[in-house]
DNA sequence: AAAAAGCTTAGAGTAACTCCAAGGTCAAGC
DNA sequence: GCTTGACCTTGGAGTTACTCTAAGCTTTTT
């Protein structure tokens, strides 16, 4: 079996090395052997396990989270229950999340389209004055 | 004129005190009055300020973005080209945070459907496995 | 006068890394 | 055999935007 360095798992997950280093840190992950020289070497069960660490990350399940999926997947007779909770929640965080970036996005388009390049910040023109206050139209006086 | 406390504008303004004097610690405020017991003071025009900064938080400019913001509209000569920039930079960041979470969203609620209450985790039935891989169901072995 | 509420500062803690320094190890080339 | 360069190790500091705590003033209320 072909064990990895560091740097290799790294290329091969797409991760950093200290990313790694960071998880293992934080005791999400075991390198399979630590050799004479100190050095971590990881085997093909390790890419999966930083894969799916990868995975969860991307899918902005946290640090904590994971640590709690490892501890039920450690437990594999229990049902799905507890796991689904966690999704459940990051369901919900993900919808709200969604919910204010599109309340900003169509913000910032009104302050953009009330801030027009041919006008000056002091003409009272400029729209950045708009964010002093939701809908009332406040001037920044400079 | 009514001078505020550090606590009232607090109040006024819905921020804690602590991040007033985090805002004025990065120099984005400062309170019209030091009394000689040392006490902030602020006058209409800071509490005008401060909403302005959490106007800003809320739409999720930096502080770093704040600054320069500031630092434009004490040079009201200018056009609104600077401005502008920052604001469409922040609308592309937003937009592609928005897509990201929509793609979240989307592998979450599957992750949901196939990890059901009523299978356990080890019965090949939790869709928890499907993260090691983008697609590729490779089941997570306890 | 004493207690409660509010103010001050400095410094530590948070998440999830990233970056750096100082030093050990290893493989290749001359 | 030795040097060079690429890799590895650890510990610790830096990042962002706060939040929290401690220790000690000041002011207000009882």
């Amino acid at each position: 079996m072909m064990l990895l360095q560091i740097k290799e798992l790294a290329e091969k997950t797409g991760l950093s090395t200290d990313s790694i280093r960071f998880y293992e840190k934080k005791n999400l992950i075991q390198p399979s052997l630590r050799a004479d020289n100190n050095y971590r070497y990881y085997d093909e069960r390790n890419v999966e396990k930083v894969m799916f660490i990868k995975h969860c990350r991307e899918l902005d399940i946290s640090i904590q989270e994971i640590q709690t999926l490892h501890a039920l997947l450690e437990h594999p007779e229990q049902n799905c229950h507890q796991v689904n909770d966690i999704i459940d929640q990051h369901l919900i965080e993900v919808k709200a999340k969604i919910k204010t970036l599109q309340s900003f996005e169509k913000q910032l388009k009104t302050l953009r389209q009330s801030c027009q390049s041919e006008s000056s910040i002091d003409d009272g023109m400029c729209g950045i004055v708009w964010l002093y206050s939701d809908g009332d139209c406040h001037w920044y006086r400079c």
